[in-house]
DNA sequence: AAGTTGGTTATCATAAATGATAATTGAATA
DNA sequence: TATTCAATTATCATTTATGATAACCAACTT
């Protein structure tokens, strides 16, 4: 697989699971960012290389820095 | 200014400190990630909203995790 | 079985990121 | 002055993220 792909795939997981965490609906984090829920779909899948302003939005409404959003460890091979 | 602006403002600032504090050259971190100069020149510049992967290979060349590339404080209006 | 709900996936259009290249600018300096 | 160097900016082509919409799927509920 490649890098970017590992990558899309972490930060979908990473995302995934701080909206669990907070008990969020994908719907609920789309619409309060003005993305389509098709879109954030997208992303938690690892399907897309999603722009840092999307990411930022998304970041805003799980109440955490971009920082920390991308918190997570260096993905393995 | 939007949001958006200010984002991509904040981060040109960050990358183009990290990376002349470390005395590099943008056509030396433009040809290690792959990117075209010009395009890294529209990123430090603010004038883009990069994709998380052209980021992550910034990062790298400029030995940070994502999560530190993204550091910094919350833009003001 | 027939809805309902949350999420996924497919398709197509549009906007925008990036590639590719070249011209330009400004600073340094010989 | 003119020349070099690093960076910026402009332009155009290509790729791709995103928007928009709809169909689909699985789990649940009535």
């Amino acid at each position: 697989m490649t890098d970017k792909k590992k990558l899309q795939i972490a930060i979908g997981k990473r995302i995934k699971e701080l909206r669990e965490s907070k008990n969020i609906q994908q719907q609920d984090v789309a619409a309060a960012c003005n993305i389509e829920k098709s879109n954030f779909s997208r992303i938690e899948a690892g399907n897309t290389n999603p722009t840092i302003y999307t990411l930022s939005k998304i970041a805003d409404r799980l109440s955490v820095t971009l920082s920390e959003l991308l918190y997570f460890e260096k993905s393995k091979k």
